[in-house]
RNA sequence: GCCGGCAUGUCGGAAUUGGCAGACGAGACAGACUCAAAAUCUGUUAUCCGCAAGGGUGUGUGGGUUCGAGUCCCACUGCCGGCACCA
């Protein structure tokens, strides 16, 4: 009688259908809907169970656009540049090239078993020339336009990969990637004008579906500040300091000042008597790394000996220096205001120096501070013609009155540094720059494009701030492209992010050897409608993938500002007690037994039931059980259905529509794991149903396959077939709800006395309020003692009595 | 230190606008089937008192608003994430 449920045969059967005949087809008429996922790196590791989750995210989104009727474009592709095949290479000698193609040929198949409707005529590869030659295009148009520049200033520098790095690349003082403590190094390096783009960045973050999360980290990344410069003259000198400050309103506060003990002018302001002090601090400094100076303790510093003067009230200031003043932020040095600061007052205090509050403290001032009165606001005093002002009105106005007296001027400030985009390593994109002894730094004519890697010896970092690139000889010379004289290519390689800033764009166009993208693709194609990946790279690939589109934008490569439209951060899957899933841990799960034992729709089903998709979630292995049980009760239920073909219900009816609205509304609210609870507890109660009517009518069991098919696309499938349809469930339409069928004839109501429920009343859907009331009244009257002082109705919620 | 987020049974988690807390699943326990086990099916499963009917308590802690609070407000604790001397 039933039929037996073979996942292996079932699967095989679909994927090889849909692999003769697509689903997914641009007719040309239909909506694009671009859904992309993070490509990934292709590691020699292979994919995970936690992997699988994103994928599977977005494969039952595409799906679920897929049968609205959209064209989905839902490509996949690789990030290969990068460290570990070029250190793979180091270790064992197998050319970078070599090893990632045989990755990506172990993680294709993998990623083949999710059966996402990947277009893998679609495909990219970062490493591809193919692809490279556009990432460097881009290079050279920067360039051109002035964005990309050489300069040589102290670095991050990772000492174990031997690499300088980007700002973004260093978190809390060590490497991104490895770990190791990040030092400073002087270094010759390209860097990228991000900041010219920091205002449009931040102002654009506003029209973007994105996570408030993210937006925050960016906004707070991008750093802007509002405040002022301030001019302090130098006794007896005709040079002026310029101070940045948030607080100009606090200027008559400024009790002293402190150079970053790198500023231009830290060691010409020492005098005969400090001299010998001034020089040691600013060797001292110079040796500290960057974990030392932000895990200083205590405040150092020194005098030099020079006063300043403080333009409000023409007070002599002394000079001091300190390494807690940053050289690259604002101008390198600041007007300390000890009585409102707390780093000022560390260092007031350690050194003697004179505290004067300026702004009252809840209207008094106090008489010594015992401590700094910090994001101060209130009545100003001790600030000549400024006393008794607000502080929060001053704080606007001053900027305008110390520019108007020429003592200064209004400005903004940003954290956000420019990218330092070159690595001294082997494994990326060559940085298409010839250096002409004559014409200087003169770029790779665009027809010699792409510029490809050379084959090296050793794929060794050198250490000096070199690429292994240098070591080659006829590579590096080569001849001027504009005057013709003798030339040493540049020999640096591009970061791993060059080519997966933009290699979205190229997903549309990827063989077009004319154009990045052209102008009609572009346009019909793109932008990316929803991007789905890990928060890990919040302010990393999607800070500068947005910088990358704006670049494109104004040189009219693209026709839109911004990638993408909506994104969404899936939460990581870890092994047992929240550990991050890693080969080292042991705690690695594989998908590649669970698809060979439970299929691939289980454990899609369960990659999404596991928890929200937004949180992190603990991978158990026995909880596939479940969704498992649940695809086989439903397969039995839907193949004996068919069979028996039982003429449609109220009962089922009501069912269908119920689980249409539960499904829908709770995948557009992104809920997905609710969507496969709302199938389990659907699934349920039409066995129940099938029990007492002896089965279920085909039209139920087919709107069931239809909304389960984007999560268990091959069950789906097969069972829609087996309901006699020849085409694909994917070709069918997505199935809408009747909210009048969805509802009971009768309703239940809780009835409170005082807010505790005491009784539960079966009632008409449409009853009055009066009837409702004595309902309940009725239903609880032997409970009701006292005097009934109010009685709330809310239609069709609860019915509360209040007694005193 | 600053900024954000979270806190619900044994576990993962659910709960539209404040309206029956614990959906759905895992696990556990009991029963059916079986020589037996697995699988499957049926039932129970927040906690306390009670044979039961029933009642008390309960969403990190303490307070508040409300007829009514997991949900709103105030204070606190713990965990997670971001930034980290940005003047």
């Amino acid at each position: 009688m039933a039929v037996s449920f073979d996942h292996r045969a079932i699967e095989k059967k679909w994927r090889e259908k849909w692999e003769q005949n697509p689903i997914n087809i641009n007719d040309g008429k239909k909506p694009k809907y671009y859904c992309l996922d993070m490509f990934p790196y292709p590691s020699g590791n292979g994919l995970h169970v936690g992997h699988w989750r994103g994928y599977v995210i977005s494969d039952a989104w595409s799906r679920y656009k897929l049968m609205q009727g959209h064209y989905v474009i839902h490509p996949m592709g690789w990030d290969a540049f990068g460290l570990p095949a070029e250190n793979y290479a180091i270790k064992n000698g197998v050319h970078p090239a070599i090893s990632t193609a045989s990755n990506v040929k172990n993680i294709k198949k993998q990623i083949q078993d999710i059966a996402a409707i990947y277009d893998w005529d679609m495909e990219v590869n970062t490493t591809d020339p193919e692809f490279f030659k556009w990432t460097q295009w881009i290079f050279v148009k920067m360039f051109k336009e002035g964005l990309a520049y050489e300069k040589e200033f102290p670095i991050n520098w990772c000492p174990s990969c031997k690499t300088g790095l980007a700002n973004e690349e260093v978190v809390n003082g060590r490497c991104e990637r490895c770990g190791a403590e990040v030092t400073k190094k002087n270094l010759r390096q390209w860097m990228l004008k991000i900041t010219k783009y920091a205002d449009r960045l931040l102002e654009d973050l506003d029209t973007l579906d994105w996570p408030e999360k993210v937006k925050k980290m960016q906004t707070d990344w991008i750093g802007k500040s509002y405040g002022a410069e301030v001019d302090f003259g130098i006794e007896g000198r005709d040079e002026k300091i310029t101070v940045y400050t948030t607080r100009p309103d606090t200027l008559y506060g400024a009790t002293f000042m402190v150079l970053s003990p790198e500023h231009e002018l830290a060691k010409s302001l020492a005098t005969d008597e400090t001299r010998e002090a001034v020089e040691n601090y600013i060797y001292e400094a110079s040796m500290k790394s960057n974990v030392d100076r932000m895990q200083a303790k205590e405040k150092t510093g020194v005098f030099t000996g020079t006063y300043a003067i403080n333009p409000i009230n023409d007070q002599k200031v002394p000079i001091w220096l300190s390494d807690y003043v940053l050289a690259d932020y604002g101008t390198g040095a600041i007007m300390c205001v000890p009585a409102h600061d707390d780093r000022d007052f560390e260092f007031a205090k350690k050194f003697g120096l004179p505290i004067v509050q300026v702004i009252a403290k809840d209207g008094v001032e106090i008489d010594p501070l015992e401590e700094a009165y910090t994001n101060a606001e209130g009545l100003v005093i001790n600030s000549g013609e400024w006393n008794g002002m607000e502080s929060s009105v001053l704080k606007k106005e001053a900027p305008d009155m110390i520019e108007k007296a020429g003592k200064g001027r209004r400005t903004v400030n940003y954290k956000l540094r420019d990218w330092v985009f070159s690595r001294q390593r082997y494994w990326g994109e060559p940085i298409p720059i010839i250096h002409c002894p004559h014409c200087g730094n003169v770029p790779v004519p665009e027809e010699e494009l792409p510029l490809l890697l050379p084959e090296v010896e050793s794929y060794q970092p050198t250490g000096t701030g070199e690429s292994p690139l240098a070591a080659i000889d006829e590579w590096v010379n080569c001849k001027c492209p504009v005057c013709g004289a003798d030339a040493k290519r540049e020999t640096n390689t591009m970061p791993q992010w060059a080519g997966s800033s933009w290699y979205f764009l190229r997903y549309v166009d990827n063989h077009n050897d004319q154009e990045l993208v052209s102008k009609e693709k572009a346009d019909q194609y793109l932008p990316v409608d929803m991007y789905i990946g890990g928060v890990e790279h919040a302010v990393l690939h999607l800070l500068y993938s947005r910088f990358y589109t704006k670049f494109l934008y104004d040189i009219g490569a693209v026709g839109f500002e911004e990638p993408f439209h909506k994104l969404f951060n899936q939460g990581m899957i870890t092994g047992k007690n929240g550990i991050k899933m890693s080969k080292s841990k042991g705690n690695v799960v594989s998908p590649d037994d669970l698809v060979n034992n439970y299929g691939c729709d289980s454990l899609r089903m369960y990659e999404l039931f596991v928890g929200p998709p937004e949180l992190d979630a603990e991978w158990d292995d026995r909880g596939i059980d479940g969704v498992n049980r649940f695809l086989r009760r439903f397969w039995t239920l839907a193949t004996d259905s068919v069979e028996k073909n039982v003429p449609a219900s109220k009962a089922m009816i009501k069912e269908r529509h119920k689980l249409t609205y539960d499904v829908t509304t709770r995948l557009e609210a992104f809920s997905l794991n609710t969507v496969i609870s709302a199938f389990m507890e659907h699934n349920n109660a039409l066995m129940d149903i099938a029990k007492k009517e002896g089965g279920i009518d085909i039209e139920t069991i087919e709107v069931f396959a239809r909304l389960l098919a984007p999560f268990a696309p091959h069950i789906a499938e097969e069972v829609w077939e087996r309901c006699g349809h020849d085409e694909t469930i994917f070709h069918s339409e997505w199935p809408s709800y009747d909210e009048k069928l969805m509802a009971d004839d009768s309703i239940e109501i809780p009835v409170q006395i005082n807010g505790k429920t005491r009784a539960v009343i079966n009632v008409a859907k449409d009853i009055d309020k009066d009837s409702a009331i004595a309902a309940g009244r009725e239903a609880v009257s032997d409970r009701l003692a006292g005097t009934v002082v109010k009685e709330i109705y809310v239609p069709g919620k609860i019915i509360n009595i209040v007694v005193k």
